[in-house]
DNA sequence: CTCCAGGTCGTTG
DNA sequence: CAACGACATGGA
């Protein structure tokens, strides 16, 4: 990969096994707008990030991304870890198709897909939303979360964008007020989530320094996150890259792959373990799109 | 109007 | 343990 700035912008070249469409499509995130074909502005971190991934041929050598008015300090800062760049995916698409060689049609499908390391209280608010929910409209709840109570971004042409709001901003946020929001049901939910990460009981870094099954075991100690939440928050929260959440379209999935029955979530999520060990997040991100994609299970 | 959604909880068999 | 309805909300 080669990085330079051009202007305010920072162009990155040769960037392998990475497409923004796939990555920020495929279920895993939520606070992201698309502007145009492969152009897309999120946030994350606090930061507003606009990029656009170029044709082949537009630059002088493919796989190129521009960062729009973004620094040096701020891509080695935020997003060289955000979007998972110092993983080698080349190898990690090596072992899962070594352990199951249909799992190269599989990734062929979506290639590009990195799993995204986001901020973990934005990831454990966002995957307890998703319960029972699509996923335009847990984008829409997130926007408005973010809206009403994230910090305020003025960009250059003057619009403004709100980043996903802190803990202690939400601790302020009254049940009523996250209602308004239509988060429906999960109110007592989140607010529990909030209050255990405040007093202490719960604790990100924390969590990272445990054993998969320990921190699991404590995330699932807030009422309204069971294993499949839990999972998602180990996996793109936490960096827990052998979680692998089994929801209705891996369940799906995975039945039609593998068992060729009826399945039940935990049986799959450990044979899954067995077969992907370490990497399982990644083939459960590559299955889940394409599952999705091919419409498997109507 | 009915059904279901990147589930989880509490209650019954 | 396994099965099942409830839960807010919005879109098909």
């Amino acid at each position: 990969m080669n990085i330079y700035c051009r202007d305010n912008d920072l162009i990155l070249e040769d960037v392998k096994d990475f497409d923004i469409e796939d990555t920020l499509e495929c279920g895993q995130c939520f606070h992201f707008t698309k502007l145009a074909e492969k152009e897309y502005e999120l946030m994350a971190f606090g930061k507003y990030l606009h990029i656009r991934q170029c044709e082949d041929g537009e630059l002088s050598k493919p796989g190129s991304f521009i960062l729009y008015d973004t620094s040096m300090d701020n891509f080695r800062l935020v997003w060289k870890n955000y979007f998972d760049l110092d993983t080698d995916y080349g190898s990690i698409k090596k072992y899962l198709i070594n352990a199951d060689e249909r799992l190269k049609d599989v990734i062929a499908n979506h290639s590009g897909i990195r799993i995204l390391r986001q901020d973990f209280f934005e990831t454990l608010i966002s995957f307890i939303i998703s319960q029972n929910k699509q996923i335009p409209h847990i984008k829409q709840i997130v926007h408005t979360l973010s809206e009403k109570y994230g910090e305020e971004i003025i960009l250059n042409d003057g619009r403004i964008v709100h980043t996903f709001p802190t803990m202690d901003k939400l601790n302020t946020v009254s049940e009523d007020e996250l209602r308004e929001c239509k988060v429906g049901f999960r109110v007592p939910y989140i607010r529990q989530a909030i209050h255990m990460i405040d007093n202490g009981e719960i604790d990100g870094e924390a969590l990272r320094t445990l054993s998969f099954y320990e921190a699991r075991r404590i995330l699932m100690s807030i009422k309204g996150v069971g294993e499949k939440v839990a999972n998602c928050v180990l996996l793109f929260g936490l960096g827990f890259t052998a979680a692998f959440p089994v929801d209705v379209w891996m369940k799906r999935i995975m039945e039609e792959m593998y068992f060729h029955k009826n399945t039940k979530k935990d049986v799959i999520e450990k044979f899954a373990a067995t077969l992907f060990g370490k990497y399982a997040g990644y083939a459960q991100q590559y299955l889940f799109t394409y599952g999705r994609d091919m419409g498997i299970g109507k």
